[in-house]
DNA sequence: GTCCTGGTGG
DNA sequence: CCACCTGGAC
């Protein structure tokens, strides 16, 4: 461990660091149990978290038992998430997803396979992407992988890293180059989010952000 | 590229 | 009024 750093770009775990200072532990994913975090990261598919929180709310009485809620019809299921937009498919995601969790009589604790297996398996599920499997996979699982979104493409751009085009070659490089640690990569993407919904967002707000001064775009823009 | 969609903030 | 939101499928 001690030559760690050898051929790593440190520029990953500088930011990592900055960004710690600046906004402290994150304490995520914000949700009461691990079948919370699946709803929720379904939920906020393109869609502000603070629409998530009232459809989770109103499921609240149904998120301690998964069984429960899949046995919903899912018109019922679609009106209860209305909230979070695009409720017709999102509904449909989350039933997909239940009948998965299904053959695992909805524990996560009989799911066990290693992190590669089970990402393909989870991609699998209608409604479940890149982004989705791995905030299943690092929140649930706590399998040590990046989680590519986009406020992370937008931030590591602006912070002047080249980004691949795509997520898996992007969370890949990220990967080489960060700690392989669940926890880590856990405070990593929650961080990220947080400056990229307070500062770096689509029209950012450069001259307040506590990071401008390790920042490559206050030369580019 | 287009569709899916309500809620929030500008 | 309009633009945008921690995507994903087709």
């Amino acid at each position: 461990m001690k030559n760690w750093k050898k051929n790593k770009d440190n520029r990953y775990i500088n930011l990592f660091e900055k960004l710690y200072d600046v906004y402290g532990p994150q304490k995520w994913w914000p949700a009461d149990t691990p079948f919370e975090v699946v709803i929720g990261a379904i939920l906020v598919q393109n869609t502000s978290w603070k629409n998530v929180e009232r459809s989770i709310k109103r499921l609240k009485p149904y998120l301690s038992h998964p069984k429960k809620l899949a046995q919903l019809p899912e018109e019922t299921l679609a009106q209860l998430i209305r909230s979070s937009g695009f409720y017709r498919v999102k509904a449909k995601r989350i039933s997909a997803f239940l009948r998965w969790f299904q053959q695992y009589d909805y524990e996560f604790d009989r799911v066990k396979k290693d992190g590669e297996k089970l990402r393909n398996e989870l991609l699998e599920i209608n409604g479940i992407g890149n982004e989705t499997a791995d905030v299943i996979l690092l929140y649930v699982f706590h399998v040590p992988v990046f989680i590519a979104d986009r406020y992370a493409r937008t931030i590591f751009q602006r912070f002047g890293i080249h980004v691949p085009p795509t997520y898996e070659e992007f969370r890949k490089q990220v990967e080489f180059h960060f700690p392989k640690d669940a926890i880590l990569l856990n405070e990593f993407h929650a961080l990220l989010v947080t400056h990229g919904k307070t500062y770096c967002k689509k029209k950012p707000i450069c001259e307040k952000c506590p990071i401008q001064n390790i920042c490559q775009r206050r030369f580019t823009s």
